[in-house]
DNA sequence: CTAAATATCGGTGTATTCACCGTTTTATTA
DNA sequence: TAATAAAACGGTGAATACACCGATATTTAG
């Protein structure tokens, strides 16, 4: 019997994209196709659910949140692969404590969406490399319930400092805003570069805005 | 003979979405899959250009801005159709002045993409209504050729250096990558810095991503 | 209590960025 | 055709940013 597959999503374009190639990988086949959380409750029948359902987070009438909680609750044998536009850990992070099973983003391809579903089959986590594996380490770990936040290992005055990032002051004019010698400022950026992986002051705007650490309505 | 498309996107996902939905319309074909302007641009063959592109904004290596910049100079027969995720006006705006006839975003559908097409096909312009006709007046009115806002004193060049800008390249790699000596991009930058009242980099950033001329989701 | 993490500060040197001063060529437009 | 704008390039020097080498005191966690 073929693993059943749900794709849910907002966009025509990716839904068809998925289901083309999920139909390509033998011995599975797409049983439904929604538009959103609540056109997928009304195709699902509750006697014969999918095995896995494809879950865009972003989308009308009930998102990707509310519909891996409802699955959680009448699905329980059903498991859940995010396929999202962001990757922002935030995101991710939420979406993780609501029980899925993976993540993967849009830029995916065809081989990674065939590993991660089989994997995820045999009741393994996938998460796209991008994500990261520091984050997911947290879930995967079942002794560790617990939450990373993960600005954990950023400390309060490197967040501070990297918020004043996301403007045009000098590093001196922060150092002079926190109250600090410019070689403390130094210190926090050399951290931060460490920690975020980055290498330039633009590289920590760019962090704190994909990780939603910082809005673009919040930009001076 | 058949019409000839273009699918330019470093997304498979989209691709395959893509390529599905054009070829479900008789008459149509695609010839040409891509996942980024160079790819792209080694893959035509100029004695036999496609009739029409669809064109991702945001890819590595080419991006949306460069490659219709070079089918504009270089396949002036070619038409080229963005398909984005990005709705905002600047960004719309920028590729109209580039020379590009249409503009859909990536949650459209079978229906309007073959209308988009079919109106293309008959050099008539096709914009997503989300993206408003008031916009599109300007362009479709000949009287009028004068941009509206006061942003439009942004060179082509300017443009895609800022947007190169918001990325931890440096200002010699930028300058490599865009083939000009790094004096050049000294040029452009000062005359960023004047025109958009800024005063460092991390300002060009912030201007680019308020104005919506990049997007938090193109961050690299 | 010991180890690790946090917060603070210092020096040295290089790379990069920014602020001025310019020029020439090409393309467009009035 | 003359004027204008765009695109390309050059030098100099100062300011800023980044990459290493350190340190000490305090707090937190195992």
């Amino acid at each position: 019997m073929n693993t059943k597959v749900a794709v849910v999503d907002d966009h025509q374009l990716v839904r068809i994209g998925l289901v083309q190639m999920v139909q390509a990988l033998p011995g599975w086949e797409v049983t439904i196709e929604a538009a959103n959380g609540k056109d997928f409750i009304d195709q699902t029948n509750l006697l014969s659910p999918p095995d896995i359902v494809l879950l865009d987070i972003r989308m009308p009438i009930m998102d990707g949140y509310e519909t891996a909680l409802w699955i959680r609750s009448h699905l329980p044998e059903t498991r859940v692969l995010i396929v999202s536009m962001v990757s922002r850990e935030h995101a991710v992070i939420r979406m993780l404590r609501l029980g899925i099973y993976g993540f993967i983003t849009k830029d995916t391809n065809t081989a990674e969406l065939h590993q991660a579903l089989k994997r995820i089959q045999q009741k393994q986590f996938h998460v796209n490399e991008l994500v990261g594996n520091r984050i997911f380490h947290y879930f995967s770990d079942s002794t560790t319930e617990q939450l990373p936040d993960e600005k954990n290992d950023i400390t309060d005055r490197e967040f501070i400092f990297l918020r004043k990032c996301c403007s045009e002051l000098t590093y001196r004019q922060i150092a002079k805003e926190m109250h600090v010698s410019p070689r403390t400022i130094d210190t926090y950026r050399d951290h931060l570069f460490e920690k975020l992986q980055v290498r330039t002051r633009v590289g920590l705007v760019i962090y704190a805005l994909r990780t939603g650490l910082i809005e673009v309505d919040d930009l001076v």
